[in-house]
DNA sequence: GTAGGGTTAG
């Protein structure tokens, strides 16, 4: 029967015994008549195979043979497949007296490796404090595993520690230098080392062309590049796949298909291997030009799973997600990018359904998704509203103790605003402790689109405070929470502040969003004006908010203007004609009405199906208007009955102004009633239990009619119903809505 | 017994 082995406390003591006590004649593997154990490595596999070794090299005589000791600490630093490598890699490194530099440098090494630079920082500190002087390796692999706030905290003090031990004009220390510089954030830093730096071979610009890429400065790794062609250094390998990298990001297909050809070119000095093959098709798949990545792709002798990854990831970012997921389907192997790269084309397509389907097969494999995959998943949560999801993979998070980045957490305080859960969003910003300027911006679109203008503004001021730079999103955020609670002298001095303290250029949003300010609060005059001296061309959203001030105000000119220039620019947009037709039958022109009628049958306008989602039991179910085919219409149509009697008994009067002019007035009133927004409503009331908030999400602008039914069942059922419309929330509570009746 | 650079996804 095997021994046991010892338990970490009894190993922990067993070792101190041995080295305390007299030693057996200290040999040198010269002296062994059989090889030395330490031959023996190659082969070792496990802790328990270790164990034996090291035994041998006690009984042998060789544990104070210093070369011996080395070899076994350099194995045990090393060997990352072996569980529990490192501490017993410590055990071992604490039994020497005084240990080398080199030993030293091992265990650095392999905290480093392990990504604990805490460790290996504290193990640098004590190298220092037993009188070792760090050498040329020591930095290099002590400063490898700086993460950005490790880098930028300490960053400097180990710069300074290389110049004092005589280190910094070393090129392996120049490097990780460059390096940390990098990976701080510091690109200028690490450019100016970079400048005094030795650049006769490649090395030394790869560093400064990665750290480019590492801070999105894309850009300058490619003019880096052509810098080091006017100097004749010759590119590798690993130059050519950083380049090619930083030309995807760019989407220059012009300078990367220059990339290309000087590898061709290269009269065989770079045969690529299958990584920059990989850069290559990338890159034309980053570009958008998928025929030649295609071509490539076809022709290629070998791929590997990031091949087959970029030209999926290719295929969905032009659209074509369907061909990127008969691609998927037909991988060989997929790893958890691919899973999540598929699953994030449909999001990015708006195909969020497929890839909540698409994640449920992921979980039929073995296959762990990671932080990458739970930020795309959220994101069509937040889509869908699918607040059951949502929480879930909250929950997945929690129980599997997955990363909670700041990414994460801003996905999911978008999720939960989007959501309409307002109290869980600003408990995640709140627990959250380090805040970018995305997790400020999503938490303020999220108190502005539920109607929570005035906090909008002041976590706003909070952010100015905490010195986070706003962008140009966070602005449309601001603007719309003035806007949608009515706040116009705030608006105007915001959106002036955009321009003079904060430096950013409005662009066509921010002019929308400050029509919208201005019409809403009926000074139509003004925001005409705005448009009219707008730098750019208005789009549709800019016309679209005059003309729905206009209705609002009743003025007929400008709502015609208004229509008329979103006609010119979106001919076949049915709702502007809807909303033009609604107008003029306010103000009694029936005549104009007739027109407009008659104009959306000549140019063959229809009405497009709006749909509006539920989620029930983490199954979101899709509606549109007078839709038969769900499973349960049956019981949806009769519960809507049974409402319409009841909220006819509350006093409840249809309201058909806003239904499509296309329908004969006697059928307006059942078409009205058959409402997308209803039928998910109806779903919701019969299948949530009393208490329960009904949240629903329309993909559309919701009608005077709707908006009614669901104030008037909010009352009579007791319940909370929150509907997400195309541009905000509508919280409806005992007969009322957050809204304020204006949208 | 120890050194440097790279690809796929928010």
């Amino acid at each position: 029967m095997p021994l046991p082995l010892p338990s970490k406390k009894a190993e922990t003591l067993i070792l101190k015994l041995i080295s305390t006590m007299p030693c057996p004649p200290l040999l040198n593997p010269s002296q062994l008549h059989s090889p030395p154990p330490t031959s023996l490595l190659p082969n070792c596999r496990t802790i328990k195979e270790l164990k034996q070794i090291h035994s041998q090299i006690i009984r042998t005589g060789l544990a104070n043979c210093p070369a011996e000791r080395a070899r076994l600490l350099s194995f045990c630093c090393t060997q990352h497949s072996i569980p529990g490598h490192l501490n017993y890699a410590r055990l071992l490194f604490d039994q020497i007296p005084h240990p080398e530099p080199a030993l030293w440098n091992s265990m650095i090494r392999a905290y480093s490796e392990h990504d604990s630079p805490a460790d290996a920082v504290s193990m640098y500190i004590r190298m220092l404090a037993s009188h070792s002087k760090p050498n040329n390796y020591t930095f290099p692999f002590l400063l490898k595993s700086f993460t950005r706030h490790v880098a930028a905290n300490l960053g400097d003090g180990f710069h300074a520690h290389a110049i004092k031990f005589g280190l910094s004009s070393n090129h392996h220390v120049q490097n990780a230098l460059i390096h940390m510089y990098s990976v701080s954030g510091e690109t200028d830093t690490a450019r100016q080392l970079f400048q005094r730096g030795w650049k006769g071979d490649a090395v030394m610009w790869n560093v400064m062309i990665s750290g480019y890429n590492r801070r999105k400065q894309y850009d300058e790794a490619c003019t880096l590049f052509g810098e080091m062609e006017k100097e004749n250094v010759d590119p590798n390998e690993v130059t050519f796949i950083s380049v090619l990298s930083a030309c995807a990001k760019l989407k220059d297909l012009e300078f990367g298909n220059h990339v290309h050809h000087m590898i061709e070119e290269d009269g065989g000095k770079t045969i690529p291997n299958q990584k920059l093959q990989n850069a290559i098709i990338q890159m034309y798949a980053g570009c958008g030009a998928m025929d030649i990545a295609w071509r490539l792709f076809e022709t290629m002798g070998s791929r590997d799973v990031v091949t087959w990854t970029s030209v999926v990831v290719g295929f969905a970012n032009v659209g074509q997600v369907d061909r990127a997921r008969g691609l998927f389907d037909k991988m060989p192997k997929r790893d958890v990018v691919s899973w999540t790269a598929m699953i994030d084309g449909y999001v990015r397509m708006n195909r969020n359904k497929d890839a909540l389907d698409l994640f449920r097969k992921m979980q039929e494999t073995k296959i762990q998704p990671d932080d990458f995959t739970m930020v795309s998943m959220l994101t069509a949560c937040a889509q869908l509203g699918a607040l059951e999801v949502g929480e879930w993979i909250r929950g997945y998070m929690e129980r599997n103790r997955m990363k909670m980045s700041t990414v994460v957490g801003n996905a999911l305080i978008d999720m939960y605003s989007k959501c309409g859960c307002l109290e869980s969003a600003r408990d995640i910003f709140r627990k959250m402790n380090s805040k970018d300027k995305f997790t400020w911006t999503a938490m303020i679109v999220g108190l502005a689109i539920n109607g929570h203008g005035e906090k909008a503004l002041n976590l706003f001021s909070e952010m100015l405070q905490a010195s986070v730079r706003p962008d140009e999103i966070t602005f449309i955020g601001a603007l719309s929470a003035c806007s949608h609670s009515g706040f116009v002298e705030e608006g105007r001095e915001l959106f002036l502040s955009m321009i003079t303290t904060h430096g950013i250029m409005p662009n066509v949003a921010h002019y929308g969003c400050l029509v919208d300010l201005l019409g809403r609060a009926g000074q139509l005059k003004e925001a005409l004006e705005t448009i009219s001296n707008m730098p750019m061309r208005p789009n549709s959203t800019v016309w679209g908010a005059l003309l729905g001030a206009s209705r609002v105000y009743r003025n007929v000119e400008m709502a015609e203007l208004a229509a008329c220039c979103i006609l010119e620019l979106e001919p076949g947009n049915g709702a502007c004609y809807v909303l033009l037709s609604n107008i003029y039958a306010k103000c009694n022109k029936w005549d104009e009405v007739q027109r407009v009628r008659k104009m959306m049958m000549d140019r063959g306008i229809t009405k497009q199906p709006g749909c509006s989602l539920i989620e029930v039991h983490g199954e979101v179910h899709e509606f549109v208007a007078g839709d038969r085919s769900h499973r349960r219409s049956d019981d949806i149509y009769f519960k809507l009955e049974e409402m319409g009697r009841e909220l006819k008994l509350a006093g409840y009067v249809s309201d058909t102004s806003e239904v499509f002019p296309d329908i004969e007035e006697e059928q307006k009133e059942s078409a009205v009633y058959q409402h997308s927004e209803k039928l998910a409503v109806a779903f919701g009331l019969l299948n949530c239990k009393a208490g329960e908030t009904v949240r629903v999400v329309t993909k559309m602008r919701i009608c005077n009619d709707c908006h009614n039914v669901i104030k008037l069942a909010s009352e009579l059922y007791g319940r909370h119903i929150v509907v997400r419309d195309r541009t905000r929330f509508h919280h409806f509570r005992d007969g009322d809505c957050s809204c304020k009746n204006y949208w």
